[in-house]
DNA sequence: TGAATAATTGATGAAGTGTTCATATGGAAA
DNA sequence: TTTCCATATGAACACTTCATCAATTATTCA
């Protein structure tokens, strides 16, 4: 990136752009909300999730429930293992998800109400 | 997509399966709160949002506080006008930005929360 | 008018995402 | 053991996304 590209005027607003940098939130943080969101940018895992707040399943009633194969169920279900998002159990051949914690619904809901509008 | 791939044994929670699929977001509202989500998903866009919560902003000032060029911040800010998450006035040469609504910073808001666990 | 400049736009390429197909793993039952 | 089957995994593919570059628009000012 360039002098030029960033644009010569920068004291329009020098003070309040200086301000909002140390209000700014860290990196670590917008790291996180970001990561969550883009777990949350797919339909398919938001029903998955949503599935699991309503009851604990296995890999193959949800792919029944979200008519999607074995595979691309699994695939996703790793995702949300991988992001802490689902816990899981085994009982025999069977793995049975759910909900790793509540913070996701309760971040769902809201935007069910923001959906609304 | 075969039978074979559904899972032969659909009968397993056959009953919950399909009172979860009774009860399930209606695909419009998923979809909302995917694109939200999306829009959430990235670390520039969080923050172009937050300094926007902060004040009223040019493109000018929004690139030099994110350290991006113009061209690439009035990309992103295409991409929030066209979500209806940001407004903006011209005032001479400059466009002066700001949020068309609250409802995403407490969306951030609840991140920041959820982020802190 | 013409020069300067804030902002937008379109094209491009690299990186990432989600599904599919084929195959592997591992537990249960025969 | 051998077979079956729920789940997991890897590779390939089409599609999307984001930053960059180049060109363009629109407004101010000389």
């Amino acid at each position: 990136m360039e002098k030029q590209d960033i644009c010569e005027i920068e004291y329009v607003n020098e003070k309040a752009v200086q301000e909002i940098k140390e209000k700014m939130l860290d990196d670590k943080t917008i790291l996180k909300i970001a990561n969550i969101s883009q777990v949350l940018s797919d339909s398919t895992r938001i029903k998955m999730l949503f599935a699991l707040s309503q009851k604990e399943l296995c890999v193959c009633d949800l792919a029944s429930l979200l008519g999607m194969t074995q595979s691309a169920t699994s695939h996703q279900l790793r995702l949300l293992r991988n992001t802490n998002l689902v816990k899981f159990r085994k009982e025999g051949k069977t793995v049975y998800y759910s909900l790793a914690d509540e913070h996701v619904i309760s971040l769902i809901e809201i935007g069910v109400e923001h959906a609304k509008e």
